[in-house]
DNA sequence: TAGTGTCAACGAAACTTTTCGTAGATATGA
DNA sequence: TCATATCTACGAAAAGTTTCGTTGACACTA
């Protein structure tokens, strides 16, 4: 396994934007970080976020038009796990299940939301069983 | 309510020491977290942080002895519902259910724990059924 | 070809966070 | 009392992150 290296607030930003966009150019995502924050972001401030971010591995260039389009390397799923277990390890003492616990209690989830997660705990029991 | 201070990633360390230990002295919040990292942390790097942190107000202090001792001001609880809130807007698109389910799969729970989520599940749907 | 606009690259300034050296106060013990 | 140790406070260096000005390349068009 590769070691993914974590991203900084702005890089989550921008990598939040590509998972939303697809692949862009760096006047895109100039753009949108800049009605993210309620601040203007230079152009580039972009570019080189993005180059950084580049030279790091998080994004994937595509050169061949002069504007150079940009995505992320690792799809949500990735680093949303990634995130969850620091955050997990950060300040649940390592447990996942508390981190889900608290999350479940900050705020109100819609009833279908609570039977798809009914649904996932089934399954994980099922799991748990075959072993 | 009040504001309370996003903590940096030394400051999260030096209050899961806290939570974990109870009021310490400096010498103490040194110590664990030289173990914690590889490295090595000299006494006036932690003295600062604390300090900083007193200054932040995420950390409290007794003065009466000449040797001070530190506290964390707000349970582990506030802090926890706060950089959950804070994660399921970065990257689950505001959804703490979603973050919930991540964290789930990302790590086995043991039996029990899965019933505990039951039935805090439960819990929400009661909740959700009376208004 | 000269003028205009867009682009990537680079480097440095501005800002944040972390680290530690040093100074001065207070205690401890020979 | 004098030497030694421990502590807080302060300030500034070091490291990490974000921002942007400037430059030179390239493309379009009059």
């Amino acid at each position: 396994m590769k070691k993914l290296p974590k991203p900084t607030e702005s890089e989550l930003s921008i990598l939040r934007i590509l998972w939303e966009h697809g692949p862009c150019g760096v006047r895109v995502v100039a753009g949108e970080l800049s009605r993210e924050r309620q601040k203007e972001v230079g152009y580039t401030t972009a570019l080189k976020l993005l180059q950084l971010m580049h030279a790091k591995g998080l994004v994937e260039r595509d050169e061949t038009e002069r504007s150079h389009r940009y995505s992320a390397k690792h799809p949500p799923e990735t680093m949303q796990r990634h995130v969850v277990a620091e955050v997990a390890d950060r300040i649940f003492g390592g447990s996942t299940t508390r981190l889900a616990m608290q999350a479940l209690s900050s705020r109100q989830a819609s009833p279908d939301e609570l039977t798809q997660l009914k649904q996932l705990i089934e399954e994980l029991e099922q799991k748990k069983g075959k072993k």
